[in-house]
DNA sequence: TTTTTGTTTCAGTAATTTCTGAAATGACGG
DNA sequence: CCGTCATTTCAGAAATTACTGAAACAAAAA
């Protein structure tokens, strides 16, 4: 069955972004796909619908898994396996942030770590210092990071909504400043 | 003048996570150079220190300057351009959250508003719904990052060191909640 | 056990991206 | 206006990444 205008245009959409987004146009279009589908797919509706090989589609769902960004369903009396993204918007922003962290800032943080333990030669104390002050940097972030991961999608959004106002929370100094309860 | 155990470890890993941070390899290297290095360099610095073409160089360049990563210096009596990174490592995360979201999240915005305005077939009601919803949660996020972009430094810092107990201010509902002053 | 159905692996090819050297451009001093 | 020095552009080469079809594998049904 073919697909229409508006779904084309959002699959394209994602497939060109894909390298962009570190991942290649099949499985930014297989996302898509997914994303907006009524019911689970199987491989081989994502091969009717893209036209992409069945091995190319087979990876591209791996490579999905592997960011946690589609689940994996049964239909009883069907041997196939069906997918779809997660409902919640929130539940893939996660994913997405997490596994961004892991493979972007990660490894770095390993490295830097690495390199603070050595001694520096004399002619890098300020090269030394400098890959100190941004370790800690990343450490500051991540650890932040980790607490805001623990919150439940509420407090989340709640906090996403006080916009600029969660700024007169806390002064300069990073003490917390008396504020008003707003009326309920 | 060849370069340090330490510096070479640090450039050769920014030079492989080039690719996983949306940059290549000669990218990475010179900026790495460029964050490690005592005073500021030219392109035959560069070159001289990386091995890479003087050409590729300059492509590496003006990229890095795409991004606002690197700043232009000149030495008098001295035609030769000179390239530093700021030294305020929040001006340099500042500018890598402010491009990414340039490149990465602000055309899809567009592309998704573009879907949103169009009337859905009614066989495309869900996807159309799920479109918005997306949209929307994009547009939460962006107008959030509008806002904390406005912060100088200090508060954001104060933020980030508030860690989980940010969380505290907010009830589920969003509405503030009362807190104690931490004693000064 | 053999067949049937669905998934994965992998070696080779296609496409894309990165990198180079040569030529073009620009900018200043004489 | 020319010569010198620095930077940029660009066409093609090199390297990397994406994609395919065929074969291997896995699991249930006959």
């Amino acid at each position: 069955m073919p697909i229409s205008a508006l779904r084309q245009d959002f699959i394209l959409h994602f497939g060109e972004m894909g390298s962009r987004w570190g991942i290649n146009r099949t499985v930014g279009q297989v996302y898509a796909l997914l994303f907006l589908a009524d019911d689970p797919l199987c491989a081989d509706d994502i091969v009717g619908a893209l036209g992409f090989s069945r091995s190319n589609v087979s990876m591209a769902l791996k490579e999905l898994q592997s960011w946690n960004l589609v689940r994996l369903r049964h239909r009883p009396d069907d041997r196939r396996e069906f997918f779809t993204t997660p409902d919640d918007l929130w539940e893939i922003v996660r994913c997405l942030i997490a596994e961004r962290k892991k493979r972007e800032i990660d490894p770095t943080l390993t490295k830097l770590r690495e390199l603070s333990m050595t001694e520096p030669d004399p002619a890098d104390r300020a090269a030394h210092a400098r890959i100190a002050e941004l370790r800690q940097l990343i450490e500051q972030m991540t650890a932040f990071h980790d607490d805001l991961a623990r919150f439940e999608t509420e407090r989340l959004v709640a906090l996403l909504n006080m916009g600029a106002r969660i700024g007169r929370l806390v002064d300069g100094a990073g003490k917390l400043i008396p504020i008003r309860r707003t009326k309920s």
